[in-house]
DNA sequence: TGCCCGATTAACT
DNA sequence: GTTAATCGGGCAA
């Protein structure tokens, strides 16, 4: 049976947790599966929505770790994050692909789609899948609608620079499962392997 | 108050 | 490869 994350599993480095998150599985009313790709946002970094201080959307970003920060991208579509480190230092994890495993007709519904790699590959298809939206934003993630689950046993981590972003590009804070074919984009071919 | 742009996606050419 | 959909935050005026 594996272990439910904790508080304490959040209240650490955005750069330890993220990798610790690849191969862990994420439920949203019992829909979702095994993470395999994730990014962090550090509160120094230039990309992070907390960089330019404390405002309505980010608010969470300011509170204590292991709660879910949710906000609309494009103005269309919601994006999942993990709050981490101590309170105040307003980093995250965001949340940008995952193995459906669990509730695969309730993802197929609700994306419109039979295509199994394309339900959750991608920040505003996993939230879709999931229905994941504004009102899960400030939630505790150890408790219902959320479950977390430690990953058993072994996987094989690769990191590379983030998608999407212009400021910061370069740093190289993705983080996913290698060679998984549920990621949203593939790895470039430099890698390196850990856990 | 107005304008630009973004941690995106799907449907185009 | 390019572009529309769609809206709130941040900054210039």
């Amino acid at each position: 049976m594996p272990k439910r994350l904790t508080k304490g599993f959040f209240n650490r480095s955005v750069h330890e947790v993220a990798p610790d998150l690849i191969g862990a599985t994420l439920l949203v009313d019992g829909v979702g599966g095994r993470l395999v790709e994730v990014e962090a946002y550090h509160h120094t970094d230039p990309a992070a929505h907390s960089f330019g201080g404390p405002s309505a959307r980010n608010a969470v970003m300011f509170g204590p770790p292991g709660y879910a920060y949710v906000y609309r991208s494009y103005g269309l579509h919601w994006c999942l994050n993990f709050v981490c480190e101590p309170k105040g230092s307003a980093s995250a994890v965001l949340i940008r692909a995952l193995e459906p495993n669990e509730g695969l007709p309730a993802m197929r519904r609700r994306r419109g789609l039979t295509d199994e790699r394309l339900l959750c590959s991608g920040p505003g298809r996993l939230c879709e899948a999931l229905r994941v939206t504004g009102a899960h934003n400030g939630l505790p993630l150890n408790a219902p609608p959320f479950e977390l689950f430690a990953r058993q046993g072994e996987v094989e981590i690769v990191a590379g620079p983030r998608i999407g972003i212009t400021k910061a590009a370069d740093r190289p804070w993705r983080y996913g499962e290698r060679g998984s074919r549920f990621l949203s984009k593939p790895f470039p071919a430099a890698a390196k392997s850990g856990a």
